[in-house]
RNA sequence: UCCUCCCUAGCUCAGCUGGUUAGAGCACUUGACUGUUAAUCAGGGGGUCCUUGGUUCGAGCCCAAGGGGGGGAGCCA
């Protein structure tokens, strides 16, 4: 390679512009900075305003982190219109100097020179208030709601959870593996899917026996957003042995719960040479690593979010961090649950029998009363689990594993995968399913394949336990759920 | 989809057994106040009581249907 064409990936040299404004400095560094009357420019939103005839105090907020900076206008220098305006949700740029504030609330602030206003939030219409709203009025307002202490606090917790799931992967030598969005027909039977079609719905194509005729559709076949990029992650594990996926993700089911949402985002790792139990120790040591960046990364919103909502928020994300998860098998649990004083004198609503699937009040029983922790359970019986799912010995099991949370449920879901070509096709044949659709997944069966494992992850319900919310609509920007697709 | 509760001022809520002109706090507005911390104090304006229909001399309140929302359940992550 000639070296003139060498790239300096990480230290890229800009030659700016002639400077025309001074600029910004975040107020998360500002009240870092060692005050020393050096003039500097925040900008941002209008939370408060306070103050008397001489003297005015505004709390601005910019996003950068959860307190405010204040600022001090005197009356005299200011055009009295102009500190009129600056009313909560109003938006300005003040230069300043920094200096130690004389107040107690805080230690540093700006002593206001020139304010600029750039939108000003008329108080007679401006929705939010600087007094605490209800959680319901706030999911009306989703567009507004990210200016509240609360919802910052959330969406930043929300890009830390990120950043350290893509961090973990990579540290583990994963590879981030883009899987389709717009998928062919259901083949997982994951659950109802969001159809996808450029046809026209006023004049549907139609074939001689009467059905519509998708090969006049866009993708020559009806088409569904997905509802897990699993099947996919599996033929990128069987090639680069470790990959995740971390994208979208799409059910149509008419679900009206505070844990469920029509569109939301999973991550699905897929490991090749993965039995069950190295499956179970991915997943609990992904989970703690992300509970370890974010309470590291976000200190000061967990504090006001456990202040605020939740008094035992930092105190569950300590014991989860420090204490194993509790492991046990489908047929132990049913022992646990048939054994209990809780069974005994009837207070389960649904029947705890091997076989059945367990009910929330079951889950919940377990992880809330009886072990008061984490719990993984393996090996349910294959008729209440999916196709994919190993076969074990028994004849009876498949090497499945959900992970229970207090207060969530069900945060992950995993299996080893069956990497027999007859066996898994035995499955299929007896689930009548569509055999020509699963071509390809098969064919991973038929060249190389090798024992392998993955697990879901959802990554709201991730959220909720990291942030205390109860509902599942609070901790994503704009929730997508059955009569609800506002902003 | 099922069960259950709720809907009164911009926001949070009170409103008795069905009875005159529907209230409070915050917000807004006017005034007072030399450093406030959801500033404080005093005055003022502000209502389709979710909608429609019914019962009644009289409905915010009782009944029915519809709409919106919360909580729980199922399906799942």
């Amino acid at each position: 390679m000639h070296p003139k064409r060498k790239i300096a990936y990480f230290s890229v040299q800009i030659f700016p512009k002639k400077k025309t404004n001074m600029k910004r400095t975040p107020i998360v560094e500002l009240l870092n900075t060692a005050p020393a009357e050096q003039t500097v420019n925040a900008r941002g939103w209008v939370k408060t305003k306070r103050g008397n005839n001489f003297v005015n105090f505004v709390a601005l907020n910019d996003g950068s982190v959860i307190h405010d900076i204040q600022i001090v206008a005197d009356v005299a220098k200011f055009d009295e219109e102009l500190l009129k305006s600056l009313s909560t949700g109003s938006c300005i740029s003040v230069i300043g100097k920094l200096v130690a504030s004389q107040g107690k609330g805080q230690k540093v602030e700006i002593q206001a020179d020139s304010i600029e206003v750039y939108g000003t939030a008329d108080p007679d219409t401006y929705p939010l208030q600087k007094k605490a709203h209800s959680m319901e009025f706030l999911r009306e307002n989703a567009h507004l709601r990210l200016r509240t202490n609360t919802f910052g606090a959330i969406f930043r917790i929300r890009h830390a959870l990120s950043y350290a799931v893509h961090s973990f992967f990579d540290r583990k030598g994963f590879y981030y593996l883009h899987t389709p969005v717009i998928t062919a027909a259901d083949a997982e039977g994951a659950g109802q899917m969001f159809q996808v079609t450029t046809l026209d719905l006023k004049k549907l194509p139609l074939t001689e026996t009467g059905e519509i005729d998708f090969s006049q559709d866009f993708f020559g076949s009806s088409a569904n957003l997905t509802v897990s990029g699993q099947l996919q992650g599996e033929a990128g594990a069987l090639a680069l042995s470790q990959v995740y996926t971390f994208g979208p993700t799409f059910r149509a089911e008419n679900s009206n719960t505070a844990r469920h949402l029509s569109e939301f985002w999973m991550i699905e790792p897929e490991m090749a040479f993965y039995d069950i139990q190295d499956n179970m120790d991915l997943a609990e040591e992904f989970l703690k690593a992300c509970i370890a960046y974010v309470r590291e990364k976000c200190a000061d919103d967990l504090a006001f979010l456990n202040e605020r909502y939740d008094k035992e928020l930092l105190e569950r994300l300590k014991f989860v961090l420090e204490n194993q998860f509790e492991r046990l098998t489908y047929s132990e649990a049913v022992e646990i649950l048939a054994g209990s004083n809780h069974h005994k004198k009837g207070k389960f609503q649904y029947p705890v029998k091997w076989g059945v699937d367990l009910q929330s009040e079951h889950e919940r029983y377990l992880v809330e009363q009886h072990f008061k922790k984490p719990v993984i359970l393996i090996n349910y019986p294959k008729e209440i689990k999916s196709f994919y799912m190993k076969q074990n010995a028994d004849g009876k099991t498949v090497a499945a594993m959900d992970i229970l949370f207090p207060g969530i449920g069900e945060i992950i879901g995993g299996s080893q995968r069956e990497e027999n070509y007859d066996k898994l096709m035995a499955r299929v044949r007896e689930l009548g399913m569509h055999e020509e659709a699963l071509h390809w997944y098969l064919d991973l069966r038929r060249f190389g394949s090798a024992p392998h494992s993955g697990f879901g992850l959802g990554f709201e319900r991730m959220m909720m336990f990291l942030t205390g919310m109860t509902n599942i609509r609070d901790v994503i920007y704009a929730p997508r759920a059955p009569k609800q697709i506002d902003f």
